[in-house]
DNA sequence: CCAGTGTATGTTATATCATAACAAGTCAAG
DNA sequence: CTTGACTTGTTATGATATAACATACACTGG
């Protein structure tokens, strides 16, 4: 985990298979059940390579004859992000796929304001800092939300 | 800006109202028009001394006889972020005062999930790390939101 | 002074994000 | 084959946020 394969060129139907391939390796091993509707989220923002609202999800399921009630893509995200395999991008109240699952990662994300890429960077010494600020009022950080808004380097070149 | 005076017992009036001659000043020296909703506010979020939601807030003015809509508070708040002297915290889709306003500061957030205060820590080295793994990646950083949830040293003590 | 311009405020309406509560289906253990 | 845990579906509503337009205010140049 020490780059971030969403700005490179790269196989993605491939990346995107070895993703789940992992996932589902990871939830056989600890008895979590990647349902028909859960596998579907996870594959749709597998695909999408970029977080996507929960809406955004909810229709493509629909679409594809799963409910279509917020609940039904909620549920579906919240266990995803549970289990390690999606995370939450606060700043853009949307879902992306995690690109390392099963892997301990405190992941920074590195947001690009053009395309709206979203890649998880190394964010152990960014959470090492952050303890360390913490513990220095007596603080003691439980989880952190790390979340970069900027230009991937492909949207840096063309806007120069 | 190193410490964070919202876990501390220390005179709240007093640090309110220095906050706000200090943001007054700053208004002054950029031109920039602190009106009444504005500074009211403000006002309001060095009271709580703590994250208010933006209807919450408004809740506020409307008892005071400023507009009872959404887009009052909103564009108040937006307003006093822009300038620098109040915080979205993403995590909780709420306003804070900013308690150094003028000052240079990449605010790391430290949110206690017991107590809601919302202090800000010295986030220079938590930047500096993110910044050094984006740059790992090509990726620019321009803005950063950095939040923890975790426990107060009061709430620490008092879960204990 | 006062007309013109830009900014701020107020209001209506609506968009967007999220969850509570309950009903119905699935499946494996006993 | 029933019980219990879990998942999915649905209805309804709550919470957060903004677009669009109208009105008021305040400074500036004539």
């Amino acid at each position: 985990m020490n780059d971030a394969p969403a700005f490179h060129e790269h196989d993605h139907a491939d990346c995107a298979g070895s993703v789940m391939a992992r996932a589902d390796a990871m939830a056989s091993a600890q008895g979590l059940r990647l349902t028909p509707v859960r596998r579907r989220v996870l594959e749709v923002l597998l695909e999408g390579h970029r977080a996507m609202g929960a809406y955004e999800v909810l229709d493509r399921l629909a679409a594809e004859g799963f409910g279509n009630q917020p609940p039904v893509a909620y549920r579906a995200l919240d266990f995803l992000v549970e289990a390690g395999f999606a995370h939450r991008i606060q700043r853009l109240n949307a879902f992306a796929a995690c690109m390392h699952p099963g892997e301990a990662h405190a992941p920074a994300f590195l947001i690009c304001r053009l395309c709206d890429a979203v890649a998880e960077a190394p964010g152990a010494p960014v959470r090492a800092a952050l303890d360390a600020a913490a513990a220095g009022v007596g603080f003691v950080v439980e989880r952190a939300t790390v979340e970069a808004l900027g230009l991937c380097p492909g949207c840096r070149d063309v806007a120069a």
